[in-house]
DNA sequence: ACCATTTATGTAATCAGTTACGGATATGTC
DNA sequence: GACATATCCGTAACTGATTACATAAATGGT
């Protein structure tokens, strides 16, 4: 090993400070979830982490349309699409026409969802409680993302930058 | 316009907390470079935000190779690979095979290169002072990602979650 | 010099999201 | 009731990253 794992890498990386945030937020993003695919694989449950919001959505037990689920999630409604195919392939989830809307589409859990919702919670209990852990570790991390999205509502870096050169 | 452009929805992503991280962090890295995007757009310029990196670290005049800047940008030598064909289809830099060393691959900036390093030094200079003043508005998130990935460097996910459930 | 192993790079396949667009249903106005 | 418009959802094409695999060059022990 000639030179240490990583470390003057880091600080070369750190040293682009803001501008190269992007891309270093999406590949913590892509680590976090191959990590937690990983844990579903190791016990054998057919079970992908990009799911979960959805799953956890429907666990409560109220039907949501997929709209519903793209604004709460906050993606779009396509994304949500494909996951419901997902999960309804696996027989996870139902979906069924709006009585009173035949455009919306009615999700809810299986049986089979709910003894698998049943049979993770601890799983997801876990992974609940790691990542709070994690992040009290990183001083609150979860608040500095919040405020970042908030600063970015407030004013696009589109304005930002113009403000700052012509 | 029947519901708040999003302020519900933002609460109940962030009562998901850390387990939807993963995802928000995406998001956001998504937005940003979609917004850095159209700033080149506006200029009518012919750069991509994720040639940035790599186009930064060549801009100081020293040529690198492919692994080189994988490492110190922490990214797979193949998206550097990538990077490296799109700017070389671009004409801004040039690459040789390395005298000493025939397997490896230098890259440099053309001439072209750099006179379009010098016509965007004020852009760069623009968005990474409005980059260092979101990070300032946030409080410091850089910071927080930067803990995060100590955390995470520490003792990965997968671990945390079994120390929480057998 | 020779062969095994490691390293640097590239190509192909995959993945999870997006935008673009189209079809079906609702809604509002005449 | 009919037509214009808006909303819900899905399919197709694209994006930007990754892993898996392949090739070429260097290195080291014999």
């Amino acid at each position: 090993m000639e030179k240490a794992p990583g470390e003057p890498v880091r600080d070369t990386v750190r040293a682009y400070g803001a501008a190269a945030l992007g891309g270093r937020l999406r590949r913590l993003s892509d680590r976090t979830d191959r990590e937690a695919k990983a844990l579903y694989e190791e016990r054998g449950v057919a079970f992908e982490q990009r799911w979960f919001p959805v799953f956890n959505c429907l666990r409560s037990g109220e039907p949501m349309s997929v709209t519903d689920l793209a604004d709460r999630l906050q993606v779009s409604h396509v994304s949500i699409s494909v996951i419901r195919s997902a999960l309804e392939k696996e027989g996870l989830v139902g979906s069924r026409a709006d009585e009173r809307d035949g455009r919306r589409r009615v999700l809810a859990l299986t049986d089979k969802g709910m003894a698998l919702a049943r049979q993770l919670a601890p799983l997801f209990d876990a992974l609940d409680k790691a990542a709070i852990e994690l992040n009290a570790e990183a001083g609150d991390a979860i608040a500095a993302i919040d405020r970042l999205e908030d600063a970015l509502e407030r004013k696009p870096l589109s304005r930002r930058v113009e403000d700052h050169q012509g």
